[in-house]
DNA sequence: TGCAATTTTGCAGTGACTGCACAATCGGCG
DNA sequence: CGCCGATTGTGCAGTCACTGCAAAATTGCA
């Protein structure tokens, strides 16, 4: 608990020794997809190259999906409170717009990590079923979020779940978009597709 | 092929057993998913309960939750040949809507199926993956769709992907929203939404 | 009825994921 | 410094989704 832990937040030999391993296990996954694709890959192999049991593997990620993605539930915690509590005239979507993108480019990951996951992720399409799958998460912290800073009870009003899925909808589609060879940059796509949805789509 | 077999359709014994096995298949899914969850729903119990063997049930879908959902590719190959070729006057987002629309109640299936498939939709909260997993597909059916019809190249434009993405997303948000006992009546607020799509979100 | 195509099925295997119990490690405290 | 409680790593056994393959049952047609 963290009345019995001074050093909750990363000072510790624990604390860090776990995000290296959590670290090393995302950088594994992604190396090895690269290498022969995410089907060919086993929670196996990526556990073996992180130098850490298949069990421990499940320790750190709940699927092999998770360990590609890498993203930690504390980024999410984080994005969640930054949509809670945003700069008061900014607009729900304007939000999702800036978070969206520290999500896609996380200051609190180094810049091999980070070039890393970005090639893999637009260069994977089988990796897309994984992409959704993590979102519905994402989408529920975020909607939650959103419920907060609105002051409407969870479920009251239908219009914070679906600022939330079309945004997240928005990027998945730009994202696709890359993978299929699609025209653009991804950062410019996102920045198009926003101002379509704020236009109405039609 | 089909030089040799002149009922291709729908009228040799072949066919309608067929379509009667894999009603049976979605059928008993649904039932079961009904009485113990999804999670706890093996293949191996859908199968008996279908009477066919647990081999058969995988001749029928890719998955377990294609099985809960049960939509055939033929039905969605007909939804993407209804966008190519809307009536002129009708935008793209308009199209989706009315497509969506007959998604949800496919009047290629009988009332008590049709009923079946609602309730489990409606009240199933962890069936949510499933629909996401599932719509990819469709997603990449419709866009390629929606790109023939606008005559652009595949991958030449984000428009299409986009518009497509939105409306589904949509859609699963005001389903995930009934789910959640959230407010409305589910074709109420799917008209909502889309109405908020095309006025623009903010 | 007999033949060819299709469908069903059993079998064996792979791989994701989980619970459990035990070993290793760490952090703090006397 | 060394012990103790708490956390973390690991092995094991098991379940379940899903697949390829080849034999058996079924169907359509001549």
């Amino acid at each position: 608990m963290s009345t019995t832990t001074p050093t909750d937040d990363g000072c510790g030999l624990r604390e860090r020794k776990k995000r290296e391993t959590r670290r090393a296990i995302n950088l594994a996954a992604l190396d090895l997809v690269e290498e022969k694709g995410f089907a060919s890959v086993t929670t196996d192999e990526i556990a073996t190259r992180a130098g850490v049991s298949a069990r421990t593997f499940f320790n750190y990620f709940p699927s092999k999906e998770a360990a590609v993605i890498g993203t930690t539930p504390e980024e999410l915690e984080a994005y969640a409170a930054s949509l809670e509590q945003a700069t008061p005239g900014e607009s729900p979507v304007d939000s999702l717009r800036r978070i969206i993108a520290e999500m896609l480019a996380p200051g609190t990951i180094d810049k091999q990590l980070r070039a890393k996951r970005r090639r893999i992720l637009l260069g994977e399409p089988s990796l897309a079923p994984a992409l959704v799958g993590n979102n519905i998460r994402i989408e529920n912290a975020l909607t939650a979020a959103l419920e907060r800073r609105l002051g409407v009870a969870p479920g009251a009003s239908l219009e914070p779940r679906l600022t939330v899925a079309v945004a997240l909808a928005a990027v998945r589609a730009c994202i696709e978009h890359q993978q299929q060879g699609g025209s653009g940059r991804l950062e410019r796509n996102i920045d198009q597709a926003f101002d379509s949805i704020a236009a109405g789509l039609r």
